[in-house]
RNA sequence: GCCGGGAUGGCGGAACGGUAGACGCGGCGGACUCAAAAUCCGCUGGGCGAAAGCUCGUGUGGGUUCGAGUCCCACUCCCGGUACCA
């Protein structure tokens, strides 16, 4: 009989289904176990990255539940979202339309991957019973203060009169008509991340199972740093205040260096020798994004002509306006101090500005900018002190003289979530023209997104052309007015999607506070390296937002987190947009889901990018012919009492189940997979040379448990044919036997001046003192060591000795 | 630019500071076959050698150590993020 695996993967997904295997419910008997994949956006069609994940995430949810977890896995659709939009604007069909088709077709595929979800959950961002809890989210932060309005820049396309993506500028030219774009003041709503960042810095302590990359890149992206922030006299007239993380080097500013966007700029520049020259340069960076004018190589800059006075000493300084100082960080001004600043050390070197150190290198430094501590000198009443004494000197002196003051500046920003788009969750706010500003009461909700046929943007978004979404009454005055027409960042959907999975049919409140309380925190968050940042971060802020209200019993979301890497072809990313996509349906149908399974987690370390090789899925599909046979093929049994080959195969078996829990737990998967094989391979050995069938079923019964979170569909089929009338996702995950593992010889390899010279096989048993006599007795390792004085001999054993020799 | 990560045979990768290259892909040779496919068996990092074996070898250059792919320092290149892709 063939291994049909078309008939069999239908048969089992069918069978897990309608035996509502991986349904749960709340229940205090058993420990719980809640394991989301980042619910995905509906692209239409699941590609490589989607299987990669959904196959980790499922092989946990099996393995968890064979451990008796009370384990709940959902599924959901990020559906809101740009794609959908530009999707609409280029082929006519509507967001919502192809949105829900795509969920369609995404559904059936993750299905017939046999990766099992508890389906009663499903919800999917767009629709309303969802959106509403976004919106009723949005006016509790409202009222808490954590929610406000105000002017922000967005990518302003002037020929289609729209708002771009960053990702849509390309070369500060608009993707779709290369029509240059610019930067456009708009009113818009911001959630106050910043509240929270000192709470969101101290926690990521608490994250003790998150890779320590992404802890890092969190602590980072808030970028909590002490300094000073004071103010600078312009020589004529004016002033503006820096911020500075080291104070202590003031006496060394040769230069001020303004953002271009600074407000001062245009009262300084106005009449000065360089002005012509100072507006085509703010009219350039203007044209750039932060991170193009960040990435520019050599440091540019124009002299606005206007000096300030460093406030330390009295000493008159040139101002100048220059692309590597932004305007949405601290003051969007600094000192500029080239001696201790390397950024400024170019600056400087370039325009030829003098540089004053004011921290003694050592003699024997070479380099440029000296970051490090030293006595501090040319700064009159700080000479001699050390960096922390000197920061605490000049504070203290700023603030007598009424000049500034010890700060600390975040790099983290609030979270600007306004998008002028229409296929987003509405904000639920009024403008009225007596009342001004108000929330949308909560009875009302949701503020239904309208379907538009018309959505392609004609200066304002499609929402802001629909009159009768536009034009409604004041909730408070009955009047006239209109209602806010930005849709919202589609992270905050993603901020608390998981917890509605917990109480995902509620129509009377976002959730029923019990539900969570039972399976919150996340125990295994999985999801791409790529969320490392925004995404998680959001989420975090949100989860304590709810924790504050009361609706949450944790403060952190995620015990576990696991980012896997991308998959590539040919060097690249696998995308549409390359065109080089292995399409994972095709390979249901030619190698079948267990095969392509077995594939990703075998492909190499789930952190890691992942090379796909067209080759790849043959070699898992042959080891499962190989399983195939070995649980279903002809054996020609002995009748004979056990021997030791009996006892070295079911060590064999032992130690595979030791070797793949422990590799589970671990997260090597693409480490498992050869154990199992190496499994199978003996096993195919150990069948074809007189086999005992009682050691035979054993070893056959543990390799398939073990394969059951892996390969779920052959592994059971097999099960069922071997006559187990149990469910096999529902058996215990096996144990292995310790005396079993337990291995008699080990093979011990000799070296001398650590190299190689000699492998020998000991018992695991022996003794230093044997081991180094044995290893000297050698006549291998006499030829290398006579006639030298032995200094040394190094023993690990049963491993290795190392002879150290004159 | 800044933050984070990575680099090991022809390819994906394995390797508690202790046998570098497990396992798989690909390739070569053989068995089976009229033939092919499938399957099975063997070989497969470079150099030298008839063989035993020796020697070089984990991006580059240094260092620590009895011993370094692994730890430290300095580089190179590639990838992720960089706040409106999600």
């Amino acid at each position: 009989m063939s291994y049909d695996h078309k008939s069999i993967e239908l048969k089992w997904q069918e069978r897990w289904e309608a035996e509502k295997v991986f349904q749960v419910t709340e229940d205090a008997s058993k420990p719980k176990f809640y394991n989301v994949c980042m619910y995905p956006y509906p692209s239409g069609a699941i590609h490589q990255g989607h299987v990669r994940n959904y196959t980790y995430g499922d092989l946990l949810t099996r393995y968890k539940t064979m451990q008796g977890f009370n384990v709940l896995s959902p599924m959901g659709w990020d559906s809101f979202g740009l794609p959908a939009e530009n999707a609409a604007i280029d082929s006519g069909i509507h967001p919502k339309i192809n949105t829900e088709n795509q969920i369609s077709t995404m559904s059936t595929q993750i299905k017939q991957l046999g990766s099992m979800y508890d389906w009663n959950r499903e919800f999917a961002s767009h629709q309303p019973d969802f959106y509403r809890w976004d919106q009723w989210l949005f006016l509790e932060l409202y009222e808490r203060g954590l929610a406000y309005k105000a002017e922000a820049p967005v990518n302003w396309c002037p020929k289609d009169q729209t708002v771009l993506a960053n990702e849509q500028v390309i070369d500060g030219l608009c993707e779709r008509c290369d029509t240059p774009v610019v930067k456009k003041n708009l009113a818009q709503w911001f959630f106050k991340i910043t509240d929270y960042a000192d709470r969101l810095l101290d926690d990521i302590d608490k994250l003790e199972h998150w890779p320590d990359r992404v802890r890092t890149m969190q602590r980072n992206w808030i970028g909590r740093s002490e300094g000073a922030a004071f103010t600078i006299n312009v020589d004529g007239n004016g002033s503006f205040d820096v911020f500075t993380t080291r104070p202590d080097t003031v006496f060394g500013m040769t230069f001020c260096v303004l953002a271009p966007e600074h407000p001062l700029v245009e009262s300084l520049i106005a009449g000065s020798e360089t002005e012509t020259e100072a507006r085509e340069y703010i009219a350039a960076s203007q044209r750039q994004s932060d991170i193009e004018r960040m990435a520019e190589g050599d440091k540019t800059g124009v002299f606005t002509g206007a000096f300030a006075t460093n406030p330390a000493n009295g000493i008159k300084v040139p101002i100048y306006i220059a692309g590597y100082v932004l305007m949405g960080y601290g003051t969007g001004a600094i000192m500029a101090v080239p001696g201790q600043d390397q950024r400024d050390w170019e600056f400087a070197t370039k325009y030829e500005i003098e540089i004053i150190r004011t921290v003694q290198p050592p003699d024997e430094w070479d380099g440029e900018a000296y970051l490090d501590d030293g006595p501090t000198i040319n700064s009159d009443f700080l000479d001699g002190l050390n960096q922390i004494e000197a920061k605490r000197r000049i504070i203290d002196w700023m603030d007598e003289e009424g000049i500034g003051e010890a700060t600390i500046q975040y790099r983290l920003r609030d979270w600007l979530i306004s998008r002028q788009r229409y296929w987003g969750s509405p904000i639920p706010m009024v403008n009225c023209e007596t009342c001004g500003l108000a929330p949308v009461p909560r009875e009302e909700l949701p503020v239904l997104l309208p379907f538009i046929d018309d959505y392609v943007p004609e200066g304002k978004s499609p929402l802001a052309a629909d009159d009768d979404f536009v034009n409604t009454t004041c909730p408070s005055c009955d009047e006239p007015a209109t209602r806010e027409t930005d849709t919202m960042d589609t992270f905050v959907d993603s901020s608390w999607y998981y917890f509605r999975y917990a109480d995902p049919h509620n129509g009377e409140a976002i959730f029923d506070p019990a539900k969570p309380a039972y399976w919150m925190p996340i125990d295994q968050y999985i999801g791409g390296i790529e969320h490392a940042v925004l995404h998680l971060l959001y989420a975090r802020f949100i989860t304590k937002v709810l924790f504050d209200m009361g609706l949450s019993t944790v403060e952190e979301p995620f015990t576990r987190l696991f980012t896997q890497g991308m998959i590539t072809l040919d060097g690249a990313k696998m995308s549409k947009s390359k065109g080089n996509v292995v399409d994972p349906v095709d390979l249901f149908a030619s190698h079948g889901a267990d095969s392509l399974r077995l594939f990703h987690l075998f492909m190499g370390p789930p952190t890691d990018d992942a090379a796909w090789n067209p080759n790849g899925v043959d070699g898992t599909r042959r080891f499962l012919e190989r399983v195939w046979k070995l649980g279903w093929g002809e054996v020609a049994f002995v009748d004979r009492e056990e021997s030791d080959v009996d006892r070295e195969i079911l060590g064999t078996a032992h130690r595979t189940v030791r070797k793949v829990t422990d590799d589970i737990e671990r997260f090597h998967f693409n480490t498992a997979i050869p154990a199992l094989m190496i499994l199978a391979n003996k096993l195919s050995d150990y069948a074809a040379d007189e086999p005992r069938q009682e050691t035979y079923d054993e070893a056959i019964r543990l390799m398939l448990l073990l394969l059951s979170p892996m390969a779920p569909h052959i592994a059971h089929e097999l099960w069922e044919m071997r006559g187990y009338d149990t469910m096999l996702a529902l058996e215990p995950w096996p144990t292995w036997d310790e005396q079993l593992v337990l291995e008699e010889t080990v093979t011990m390899i000799v070296q001398v001046n650590g190299k190689v010279r000699a492998r020998v096989e000991v018992a695991t048993g022996i003794t230093a003192a044997e081991a180094e006599e044995h290893a000297l007795g050698l006549e291998k390792i006499r030829g290398w060591i006579d006639g030298h004085e032995v200094r040394k001999v190094i023993v690990r054993q049963p491993n290795l000795v190392n002879i150290v020799i004159g």
